[in-house]
DNA sequence: TCTTTGTTTGACTTTCTTTGACTTTGACTT
DNA sequence: AAGTCAAAGTCAAAGAAAGTCAAACAAAGA
């Protein structure tokens, strides 16, 4: 699929760049054959800050995006989830930021399934739907304690 | 009958791959000649995760249902937690099932805590007390589930 | 026969991707 | 300062898949 192609490619030149990235859009989508504005999806979709990346840009001539990937330190980055996930996440945005947490080495890679499961839709089918994304928060956030205290 | 047709194709699939399968939709009912749901429901009906079928998907372009056998043997004793946990399990049990579970080497020692607080009732606050032993039950299966898949 | 259980179908929903038209911004010329 | 051009941004429509659900149907038992 040509977005998962993309994204390959960015995480390729991320690497070679020591996590640092700058390419113009339009040079990239014509190498690619594909329209510039897929490009822009691609980050959108699969570089976000939820899973630790951070992207800057300017426009007109000479115009670029940059993509950094960046790492903080052990427990602001925790708190920064426990805060980030609020009162309320979806299996979606939960699952982002488990990658996140398992890209910086909080929890580790055979964890990563278990925690994951835990917070699944399938794990709560038993909660009505309208509280599913309470509860969710809920153990999530006792899981952000229970690493901060390690 | 269709299903079983369908049920057979698959598990020789899955054999060809050795235990793993990816398929798309509508792409196999199109073969066969049948309704795209009608694979749903060979799916949930027969390669359920009781069967010892670990299932994962994802919808749009380029979607796939992916299939995964799983070799008895250790997932035999997860079924065994599984079936145990029944459909409510307060949290003195769980915690009870999940040193059995580190001790099996079945769950690592640094994700057992994290499992403990996403099974604790500080992480089910916001469930209605008489609903939290469902609750948990529900969260502790799938986690088994996700254990089988690995 | 009546009920229960399992199968088949199709309409509708949700999610993710692809595309293109249009907008905004910045740099360079004049 | 104004105009031009080269970027990137935005957004909505169209497309591509899988999920859901309930109705119709079938087979087996009680």
């Amino acid at each position: 699929m040509l977005t998962d192609m993309i994204a390959q490619m960015i995480e390729e030149m991320l690497n070679e760049g020591n996590g640092t990235l700058e390419l113009q859009r339009n040079e990239m989508a014509n190498r690619i054959g594909c329209v510039p504005s897929q490009i822009s999806y691609v980050i959108s979709s699969r570089f976000t800050p939820e899973r630790g990346y951070v992207i800057q840009s300017r426009k007109g001539g000479g115009g670029y995006i940059r993509i950094v990937r960046k790492q903080m330190g052990k427990s602001e980055y925790l708190m920064h989830f426990f805060c980030a996930i609020g009162n309320a996440i979806d299996e979606r945005e939960a699952n982002a930021y488990l990658c996140n947490l398992a890209d910086t080495g909080l929890v580790s890679s055979d964890s990563l399934p278990l925690l994951r499961a835990a917070l699944s839709n399938g794990a709560l089918s038993a909660v009505p739907p309208t509280m599913r994304n309470e509860i969710r928060a809920g153990i999530f956030k006792q899981m952000i304690l229970s690493l901060m205290s390690v």
